[in-house]
DNA sequence: CGATTCTGTGCAATAAAATTGCAATCGACA
DNA sequence: TGTCGATTGCAATTTTATTGCACAGAATCG
């Protein structure tokens, strides 16, 4: 992993469409030699998958929310089973547990408010563990990137 | 936007990576109907960009974080300015202004606890207007997808 | 109802891009 | 300084994307 290796890394967390020659020209390299430093970096798991993001809007989700959770019971299994529930949504896009007063946090995807009240429903209301969650509706993105700093 | 659209969105969501000629007998059409429809789906803007996905761990930055921040002056600027601020930070992935009791919702992602103190002193106590951050640091990740669903 | 337009389609030819073999070069290390 | 392993560039080859064109279906309008 040198320089060169790193500048390809940003590139492709750019844009991922750039055609190879293209990406060699801007790495200083023949396309040969980029297109094997490219393989090497997917055949290692660096780069993990390649993947077209949507404008959320124009998809007709334009609305994003964090939601925080603290469970009634705590124990390892608990925790599991909330998560997994939550991952089986698909208007969660993010499901983790963290440290700290919360148990869990996820964010979520939504269409409209009906969804989120469904939603709610589901995951903390219904026969759940969930002894507290806290919504924040996002109001403004200031930055939302996929791109891992190197 | 029919459902082969949707359906190429779908798969192109999943891996960006694939041929077309793959995309056009996963979908059912032709090559280059299919590639015109993805054309279409660019410049209309629903795909907003192509990106190279990186493992955190192996690009050395497998720590995670969620802030939340209250500020100590509420009017629209503070906000503004405060947002630009945390922008700018590398390690800052995502950046929100959200309803609710917490102001701002920061994702941070992290090589280790002594960027994370810095960027702490940068951006929560060297002449902020922050009147309280609260830190969960990711434990497990249960699902994180770029995906939006369709 | 029928003519007309518009949008989308498949096919085949063409252009562009990715991929490979190979010889040469670079750099670390003894 | 010599040797080994890894990386490079070039050129040939293969694969893929792209375009022109004629046709089919749906919607529009008189």
């Amino acid at each position: 992993m040198d320089k060169i290796d790193r500048k390809l890394l940003n590139l492709l967390q750019d844009d991922a469409s750039r055609t190879n020659a293209e990406l060699a020209e801007l790495v200083g390299l023949s396309p040969s030699s980029c297109l094997r430093r490219i393989r090497r970096l997917k055949e290692s798991g660096v780069i993990s998958h390649v993947v077209a993001l949507l404008a959320p809007a124009k998809a007709g989700r334009g609305m994003k929310a964090f939601v925080t959770i603290e469970l009634e019971r705590h124990g390892e299994q608990y925790m599991r089973d909330f998560l997994e529930r939550a991952a089986q949504e698909t208007a969660v896009t993010q499901a983790y547990s963290v440290s700290g007063q919360t148990d869990a946090v996820l964010m979520l995807r939504l269409t409209d408010m009906d969804e989120f009240d469904a939603l709610c429903e589901r995951l903390f209301r219904e026969r759940s563990n969930v002894a507290r969650y806290y919504t924040m509706f996002v109001i403004r993105t200031a930055k939302e990137v996929t791109a891992i700093p190197l």
